[in-house]
DNA sequence: CTTGACCCTGTAGTGACTACAGGGTGGATA
DNA sequence: TATCCACCCTGTAGTCACTACAGGGTCAAG
């Protein structure tokens, strides 16, 4: 009737390694399972959907703080949903903010990949792009 | 005449924490400097330099084994400079994989969020998302 | 001679897993 | 029934690049 399952096939059904389940118990994102006669984790279906929540909220990329409080409010259905767009919203603006690094990075690097000759290391624009400013101090 | 350091003058000229530069001695990035009569580091110019390249590249998003790397090749003076513009490329080609990962993550989320009618939880799209597929199989 | 800024070593914590080692369980097969 | 093998269990340690102590020692100024 309501079925059960074992850890190998929870972590089948939502792409989840074992020990990666047995991790967010530990860390209490899942809740202790009951056990079999013989020590198994015992999951049920509701299992199954928290740990499909957790899982879809990390591949949005939320830390698993932010996957923690996602469940806490996915709970309150009653209350208005204003923490969770925040939530989301911060979330929105963290990645951003990581994309606008990395293209200024990739700009950086391109430019410099650009700038080399492809002659010798002791002339390459990027080797010496990362050496220290050799300008005057030669002597104090 | 050749200018010395503390630990704690290297950290300040790179902007590195001290505890850093003893990491980066630790796993062999640094050399192991000698010391003073009291057991404290001394590093001269040429510390100095090797930090700034490895603080410099690590700005730029190169893995420390990364970074040991160009340290390795920079020695080489006369070799062609193809590995390092080699290790440059794989590491735009990287970066320019995690800005494509963010730019989709930063389309699902701020869909979501537009999407949102700011009601009650129970509503909310975001958590609907999140929530796995209630569709059939409530009965085996 | 005491203060306080600096230095030393060694260990443990971060995030989010992942990888064992060393065992126990359960169902199918010979 | 014995044996096999896939699966499960616990506990610990490794990853990356630091960072943060705890519990001391050193050194120059006042
Ligand atoms: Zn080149
Ligand atoms: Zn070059
Ligand atoms: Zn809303
Ligand atoms: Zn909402």
């Amino acid at each position: 009737m309501t079925q059960t399952y074992t850890i190998g096939e929870l972590g089948r059904l939502t792409d989840t390694k074992v020990e990666t389940v047995r991790y967010y118990e530990r860390i209490g994102l899942l809740p202790h399972p009951p056990r079999s006669s013989g020590n198994y984790r015992v999951y049920d279906r509701a299992h199954l959907g928290r740990l499909g929540f957790i899982r879809r909220a990390r591949e949005l990329g939320f830390s698993l703080e932010q996957v923690r409080e996602l469940l806490e409010l996915s709970g309150q259905d009653a209350q208005p949903c204003e923490q969770v767009d925040e939530l989301v919203q911060t979330h929105v603006t963290d990645i951003e903010r990581r994309i606008h690094d990395l293209q200024t990075l990739r700009q950086e690097l391109t430019q410099l990949l650009a700038q080399c000759q492809h002659g010798k290391v002791a002339e390459c624009r990027i080797i010496e792009a990362l050496q220290p400013h050799v300008d005057g101090q030669t002597a104090a």
